[in-house]
DNA sequence: CCCACCATTTTGAGTAGTCAAAATAATTTC
DNA sequence: GAAATTATTTTGACTACTCAAAATGGTGGG
């Protein structure tokens, strides 16, 4: 049985994958974990000896088979954690990613399951993001984001990868939230910033970077 | 923030507590706690210095207040977490406990306020077993058991005090679950045996140590 | 009273994970 | 194409736990 710390190893190398083109650099999780850069080279080394990633020296690591099949069951588990927090808990769902951080390594796949079927086998979280089958299969769609898309048409939020608290809180009260409708106004790349319109209400600006992180799809 | 081994400690201490007179002496935390007694005796010593336990050499140890205290809230935190195992998620009481002894670890005091009021703030779980109060007040009665208790008299079950999913599930195999009522029909202390006679079906043999597990309070 | 037995404590050693800081390699810059 | 910058790896050390096995202290029987 893995560790916590293997169990987080893995997940965020995961989810750094779905972000980088190739192997994912030592310093990139080095800084999503929260350990200093000789830490990952140490402990990416056993788990490379133990199968389950790749390390390529001075270049970077990926997950093996193996690898991926455990990050992805405890995706699936945090995600699952954070569905069941918002729609039975009924918290908010920008406090929801801490909790599920620590409940996904204690969560046995029994009670997941139960979990699941008692939420009606959810595709996404709250925050959009899709939730690994059970028997490891991410639906991993490309959506373009308020930074790409095109100016002035309507487009539906599907997505917030972005879970800093303040960040979800921000979304919340304007609106931001998977579902809604909105329209991209103005994209000024100078000043790196974008303004949003939503039906009713006052127009949004964000920065660029923030504005990549809202997954979006053309509406209806 | 306490270990997930402090935790265990101060849990398995307080449980100790609760049926041994005085000072609970080393060894039995040591196997309760299944490590060698060296580990205990040095893993007590720096309980002790955390001022979280009372360590008399050679004799045992015992809570401090401030042990107690967390030792209470993660005992509060394993038995809502079984009673919502149970009651939400359908899950057999013999199962629970197994995993709520992960879960416990992991439940943020925030989480565990909704489960309670999404419970209705039970006063036990599944097993009978009081859960403490939010501010640490555990209600602690003294019950007669199957093993003491007055032959013949019609009794309700109120707790079984053995987690053991094995025992669990033979107990519920004959309908011996909380707020059952039977009677003791036969106790024979040479044989070391239990006879016990619930309203319709089969009479069940009990060992005296088994029966001694299943606390009872007169019915009606 | 002494010896044997039991529980407990000590000692020495190991594992998993971490950091600080020095060493090394790769890449960019001029 | 050397020098400077930046990323990565190494080294040495520390914390929190754990075990095996030897040492110690009490207790109870003869």
């Amino acid at each position: 049985m893995p560790s916590v710390t293997v169990e987080n190893y893995l997940k965020h190398l995961l989810l750094l994958e779905e972000e980088t083109a190739g192997l994912v650099p030592m310093g990139a999780l080095s800084t999503a974990l929260a350990v200093v850069p000789g830490t990952v080279t140490t402990m990416v080394k056993s788990l490379a000896a133990a199968g389950l990633v790749v390390h390529r020296p001075r270049q970077g690591v990926k997950l093996t088979a193996a690898g991926r099949r455990l990050a992805l069951g405890v995706l699936r588990k945090h995600r699952l954690v954070e569905t069941f927090l918002v729609q039975v808990l009924k918290m908010h769902w920008s406090a929801v990613n801490a909790e599920a951080e620590q409940l996904e390594h204690a969560i046995s796949d029994t009670v997941l399951d139960r979990l699941d079927a008692l939420l009606g086998h959810p595709a996404t979280d709250p925050h959009g993001d899709p939730i690994p089958s059970r028997h490891g299969k991410l639906r991993s769609q490309v959506y373009a984001t308020l930074a790409t898309c095109p100016l002035a048409r309507p487009v539906r939020l599907v997505r917030i990868t972005e879970q800093s608290a303040e960040f979800l809180q921000f979304a919340e009260q304007h609106g931001l939230l998977p579902g809604a409708s909105v329209r991209v106004t103005d994209r000024n790349l100078a000043a790196g910033l974008v303004t949003v319109q939503r039906p009713r209400g006052q127009p949004v600006a964000l920065s660029l970077a923030a504005a990549g992180r809202i997954l979006i799809e053309p509406a209806r």
